[in-house]
DNA sequence: CGTTTTGTTGACTCTTATCAAGTAGAGTGG
DNA sequence: CCACTCTACTTGATAAGAGTCAACAAAACG
């Protein structure tokens, strides 16, 4: 595909709004990194893969990577101490991932798909980032984009309707993929219960929630992993309830 | 009081954990700032002050200021269309706020209790990131502090039971406070129903939740805005159930 | 093509939301 | 400083909704 050979041509790659500049077509992420920026970038990086399932770090760990994806889709999670895990954000191509707190991992990675991405040491990114006030700029602007991305997240799981929390899920990914084209058919890179995990319910209650929305003649499920959008206003109403 | 004379003398302050230099005493917050940079951005910041109740800002506005606390305790929330408010973070003194996407605000803010603040106008102080980076840097620190707590807030929210997240919300306060002085006491700045928006519940639950870890002994509360913390184990335990 | 994992569905239980009534606290003016 | 008022909080009864468990169905995997 045309666009994935200019992404890893181009070098490490972040998408994302800046927090001050109003774009150009709003509502739209842009480029944040300057071609120069890409290419300097792509000198400290190195390329890595990640098998479907694969633990890329853990909690606790020390933080000696960030990464910026390529292709594919990771999660970060954190493990209470029954086993079970709570989803903090799902990451997509042109995201960074690798948050860390002096020095450790401050929650943990896993593939979702198969991965690829660049992996930039920590400490070799630190001081490109104290030499380069602009490339710095927009690490600071993905990290904006990120602090929003948490927050509407924590705005989804305070609601109480198993039906209201899929809907606006399902809205998050309407747009993730809506960066790329606009189709009206959701594919989801995710199974059901790592949903469930994102959203604070039970596999059975998404389960539940997916029929209900089906039923309402909202969305049209093709198979598990794609879902059409019939009805965009009744899923903006439930979403917003 | 001394700590807070030389806040104020100092000029503005934000306080945090570096991504990856580990702190000399692990666990505490440190001043992310150098005595220049706080001088530097003093320049910069005219002092504002909010009455408790006071809206300071609505989520849409330009964002025309990044604050930065002095003295009280301020909330951003995200209203749903029903009116009912969600809380994203309670800030305190040495904490940053106004987080914007394309020049406009991404949530609103308002006073929990009287606050002083610096306020810096966003594009002077995007200048001053974009000559010196530095300062850049411990802004970035800040962020990623500050996605870090959203997405403890996230876990907290993912939490099934009142009386978990009660706890949750309680570690945080005393760590919150623990940074100025090691009390037993923990004092609440916001009232109940503040609580209930943080923590996803009705008003009804937290107040049973308050209940049920008196009647199980883990804490003792003094009146409605001071806690003791009883069984710190206990209160871990529920935590992490 | 069988095996294993993942997802769906139903029956039942448990928890919290909701609503309404009562109470304590904070704030206000005398 | 006290009484009054108003808001915020608490408490109880009820019902709606999601969790759990178990059995079943459907994919994914080798």
């Amino acid at each position: 595909m045309a666009t994935k050979g200019r992404i890893l041509s181009g070098g490490p790659s972040i998408r994302g709004f800046d927090p001050w500049v109003p774009g150009r077509s709003p509502n739209k992420p842009r480029q944040l990194l300057s071609d120069e920026e890409r290419a300097q970038l792509a000198t400290i990086a190195s390329v890595v893969r990640f098998k479907k399932g694969d633990v890329i770090y853990l909690m606790g760990e020390p933080a000696k990577f960030i990464f910026n994806i390529i292709g594919g889709v990771i999660k970060t999670y954190l493990t209470s101490s029954t086993g079970a895990e709570s989803i903090a954000a799902f990451l997509y191509p042109e995201d960074l991932f690798g948050l860390a707190r002096e020095g450790k991992y401050e929650n943990s990675a896993r593939a979702v798909t198969p991965v690829t991405a660049y992996a930039f040491p920590a400490a070799v990114l630190r001081n490109r980032l104290l030499k380069n006030a602009a490339l710095e700029f927009h690490f600071m602007a993905k990290l904006c984009n990120a602090l929003r991305e948490a927050q509407r997240h924590a705005f989804l799981l305070s609601q109480k309707h198993a039906a209201t929390k899929l809907a606006m899920f399902l809205q998050f990914q309407e747009h993730v993929q809506s960066a790329n084209a606009k189709q009206t058919e959701i594919y989801l890179s995710m199974g059901r219960s790592d949903i469930a995990d994102y959203v604070g319910l039970s596999p059975a209650a998404v389960s539940r929630a997916f029929r209900y929305l089906a039923a309402q003649g909202v969305i049209k499920p093709r198979d598990r992993r794609h879902v059409k959008i019939i009805d965009h206003d009744a899923l903006e109403k439930l979403a917003c309830e």
